[in-house]
DNA sequence: CGGGATCCATGTCGATACTG
DNA sequence: CAGTATCGACATGGATCCCG
């Protein structure tokens, strides 16, 4: 596989270009979070466990900016703004439950208990 | 989703348990070039660009310690080691590839050529 | 949601033991 | 010396967190 480049970074595979977009802490919990339908700001905020206001804001700005995510902000007396995934972003979904189901795997194996 | 730690640390989910496991820039990479059966040190350090000495040895010190990857030390005149999947490794393969297969779709929705 | 602290993953450089 | 496999001290940058 040969390097590329996508906005002046480099990589080195598809994977770690994927995980540009999925990868950190928080992303994927987001992704997850949002795979209903819309979400507001406060919602999503209840719904990720031991997530900051600084790292919510942070990442979602961020997914914005990747086109997985859309913010909606409705001109409404108490203002609302939600989040929802794009079409990309949903198609993540099988991946991370993946992620989700080889985790467990590991978890049984390890004879994690809840 | 309850916590849970392990090892002394903590962690909110499967993925995030998963992704301690295949997780960071080298280990998938890794991990794939054991694909196809043991490969020794020095062959794996040639298959994998742009990986130092450094890096190829603590990562796969650290897939070791979690039962990844197997170590063979053998009693020959210019030493060889070589590495091989454990079961639990090999069942990753598979996670690994639909992370590849989303991030050459990313890929083409930015328009990355190689 | 910003500033600043901090932690951790990664990288650089150099060195090790062994043997033909 | 050349080849193989490996390790340690240290630097750095980005990710994440605490606080206000």
């Amino acid at each position: 596989m040969k390097d590329f480049r996508h906005q002046n970074r480099l990589y080195y595979s598809p994977v770690e270009f994927a995980m540009n977009y999925i990868g950190g802490t928080w992303k994927m919990p987001i992704l997850v979070a949002l795979r209903e339908g819309p979400v507001r700001y406060g919602d999503l905020k209840k719904s990720i466990s031991h997530i900051t206001d600084k790292m919510l804001i942070t990442q979602l700005r961020d997914l914005e900016e990747k086109n997985m995510v859309t913010r909606k902000a409705y001109a409404e007396k108490p203002p609302r703004v939600d989040y929802a995934l794009t079409e990309r972003a949903k198609q993540a979904l099988s991946v991370i439950d993946a992620l989700h189901a080889y985790g467990a795997f590991l978890m049984k194996e390890e004879e994690i208990t809840l």
